[in-house]
DNA sequence: AATGAATGAGCGTTCATTCAT
DNA sequence: TATGAATGAACGCTCATTCAT
């Protein structure tokens, strides 16, 4: 086994490792003694490079927000109407489908793991939630903060739906239907 | 204490006074000795009615369902407008919040703890998906079962935001705007 | 296996059965599995008699320390001289030299596995320590609660030597130089 | 950072250093890392110099004895009555009262955290109570062995005393108690 | 029907020690 | 010599479940 060299990017390329284990099956049902296995390594060595268990899922969390921001922001580039970047935010959605869905589940552990007093404190919380409203203003260039968030709120549901497999529908119906849906909501009330 | 004279109506009891407390906390984070203790009964009792806890959470997410549903209906009565009726579904959950919240705090515990192997074959989940879909469809007067079925979801959506206490906005606000928003699509859409 | 009846019996009783393996290995040498198996119970079975390791350990020391306290107080009874006390309670502990010995040990582990900042608020050291103090002052029928705590320091210092098995002499013989050597002293100095 | 020459004085460099962290938080409570961060050397350096944490605490505990027992020659030097030696001894220990108390701690350390079958086999418990014995004999220029050993037995249980922070009386004030009795003794039952 | 003591596999975590570099 | 990443057995403790009463 060779010698990492840098283990700030080792550490990283763990947490990458992570995401489909952790996403499926859940913060809960997966053991450090699972996690290092699966990643090859000793339970050890995990704790090696992160602190707790609970840690590392903070890191992954955080790592995985700042790549969906960094995709999300792709849809704001250019001049487009409003219905135009729904339109562009759905596919993207639908085209990485089972990253976004993993990611809810991620988030969706994430609170649920974290005691209510906890939450309000904790300055990840803090930090994502905001990163989420911005870039959902910015990708639909709307100035309504409220409405930017509850954006992200409806497409969350849609995405958690799916975590649970339980939809009905395809995802990509759903989000057709939900992109018709913002596009006759805005059309009524303005953006 | 009055005698147990029919052990069916009090397993019944039981699983509506868990209610509160595996809401609340969270599946995984209450044992069957708290369990126990707050229904004042002994663990031996508490696996003389149930099977196990999994089975008591399925049990207890079953029949929540079908209050639910209950509820549900009554915006179904008298002769109303689509919009009406969408209007008169939003104040119906805003008025028992408290209560819609913890269901779905109870959900999304359910099927987390469930294999996703699991899912798919588990009658439970059928029938219940199935009945909000029925539900949904008879509240806004529906013909198209996918619609009536992805309100639902957009519905468990903000929901599930409040579950996790992480909301930018009130249940009511983001209830408004979804009531704003299904108006808009039905007037553009038709129903 | 029949089931306890009285539990809190059953708790003395095994922290009675504890001590030995305790006092010979060491708090920090003796793991929650061998001290279960040593007391032909499962690990769960301890941690329903007892919240933790520690507080265990704790139980045993003070249990110990009262049945220390009942011993001495049998030298003070009937009408009797400074030396007379002084060589009846060498007696005592060298009649008793096994239990004081391993007495002795348990306190060693005691202290040094509490923290310092711990030590000072510790409600269970001070009752001792108040205890010993106490109980020297009434065997030796000393006006001094500073030499009768005293009295005991020597006395231990000699217990500990044994524990560590590193006596070049024998206990008894100790026992006889410190009784001689506390005449010798009250003898010059009073009581 | 000068050049390694001698390793064999570099290794005792080392133990010099590690003396006041194991003596203050325990053989138990210090581990193998904290030791090395604390030498500002790594892991591996650790033990290069030393087989294992335990070999590593066996020479110190070695090499401390050794400098207590120069300390203490000291007293011996000069024609002097045998309660001015003792008195001496007394203010040399008081003097040094930190180091002794440190010394002390690790010994009871040492003997703990060996198995008792080892204790009696072990060269260096030996010889250490050899020197000890022997110091105490010279320093107070006693003809009889085994009241010199037991004199180091009565001061070490006074410093154990001061070890666990659990003394009534300061360390002066115990050790003036010693002395006084010391000289009672030795006035009524000649050296 | 009811109790609660008992079980033991399994959890998150630690740490003395090793070894490729 | 020296590093520090890696190991893995073992720790204290938990808890769903069982079972003698």
């Amino acid at each position: 086994m060779p010698k990492i060299v840098d283990s700030e990017q080792y550490r990283k390329e763990l947490l990458h490792q992570c995401f489909d284990l952790l996403a499926e099956k859940g913060y809960a049902n997966v053991t450090t003694r699972q996690l290092a296995q699966f990643l090859n390594i000793s339970t050890g060595a995990l704790y090696h490079y992160f602190p707790s268990k609970k840690a590392l899922f903070e890191q992954l969390v955080e790592e995985m927000s700042q790549q969906d921001v960094q995709m999300l922001q792709a849809v704001a580039a250019g001049n487009k109407t409003l219905p135009q970047r729904v339109r562009l935010l759905g596919e993207l959605l639908v085209e990485r489908e089972d990253y976004f869905v993993k990611q809810a589940a991620l988030f969706v552990d994430f609170y649920r793991h974290t005691e209510i007093a906890e939450t309000l404190n904790n300055p990840v919380f803090e930090r994502i939630d905001q990163q989420y409203q911005q870039v959902m203003m910015t990708v639909l260039g709307l100035s309504e903060p409220k409405v930017a968030r509850f954006v992200w709120t409806l497409i969350n549901g849609v995405l958690i739906e799916q975590v649970e497999g339980a939809a009905g529908l395809s995802f990509a119906a759903q989000i057709d239907l939900l992109t018709d849906m913002l596009i006759a909501y805005f059309e009524k009330h303005g953006s």
